[in-house]
DNA sequence: GTCATATATTTGCCTTGACAAATATTTTTC
DNA sequence: GAAAAATATTTGTCAAGGCAAATATATGAC
């Protein structure tokens, strides 16, 4: 008896694999970019700098959630983070169990350093896609995303 | 001196962080579904299976690149599942430094069973798009790999 | 108010994947 | 055709992330 693939030669990639695959570019884009323009930081740290530069400070809990990522793995970025001078722990004000973490001078400044980086990979990635489809893309995924969340 | 994010209140996504958001979701409904089907494999390892039963046997390089693993990382997943009897690590007939690996009956067996969940996951996500969107949405994903991929 | 439950952070443990080195073989160059 | 470069696989090493347990605090039920 013939397995299953026999008959089939040719199969596109499905919307998963297809995601996975951008994705997966993004991030080695963006990498590239960083250390191309001097900034040390692997893509985890880079977004968690740019959430906190765009959002203003937050909890250790919020910014894990914000960049899905699991909140042990998150304790050790703010450790490294902070060792090297990008961020501070503060005490919440309201919640003592719960941080402040906020940007120095330092992480602000490399930020803006590194924006360009961002929006360079940014504009590479959509260069074919005209204004409406950028729009109808980023529309698309956030259906996908809302659909995927909330779950029957 | 007030930081620049001082002003923003808020922000939306970039592309680049809503498709790793919309990843990690797939990932996760997918590990879920093939849980809940008593399949016990990750996320990798579907992909793995997936392709071997799509595309039909291939070296490991091949699927190695097919599914963005490291060479390495492939060697090790290879071992784990040729020990539970998915697959087969045959002599390749025109490179004698490559293999030809192949799924066994269990493994397409397995892939039978779990093509359900592929299914169910991918329609969740897309449930929001009507199918002009769907092909749509694959079509700008397409433009943006290749992006990507042809760097300047 | 008190107790049970939920949440925030940290730490330990383990798995996974990236990178580099080693080996075997093929392909290219001259 | 021999040397050089490229490619396939394997293995060692390391960093990153997920999960579970521990601790501290907050929130909700009664």
């Amino acid at each position: 008896m013939s397995p299953s693939h026999a008959s089939i030669s040719y199969q596109q990639d499905s919307i998963g694999v297809l995601i996975g695959l951008v994705r997966g570019e993004l991030v080695r884009a963006m990498e590239a970019e960083l250390q191309a323009s001097g900034v040390d930081l692997r893509f985890t740290q880079f977004l968690i700098l740019k959430r906190l530069a765009l959002i203003g400070p937050m909890s250790a809990s919020e910014l894990a959630r914000a960049v899905e990522l699991d909140g042990g793995a998150m304790t050790r970025q703010l450790d490294q983070l902070e060792g090297r001078g990008l961020l501070r722990r503060q005490p919440h004000e309201q919640d003592r169990r719960a941080l402040r973490i906020e940007l120095t001078e330092l992480g602000d400044a490399t930020w803006r350093q590194m924006t360009p980086c961002n929006d360079r990979v940014l504009e590479a990635a959509q260069r074919a896609l005209d204004a409406t489809e950028r729009e109808q893309l980023r529309d698309y995924l956030e259906r996908v995303l809302k659909a995927l969340r909330d779950k029957p």
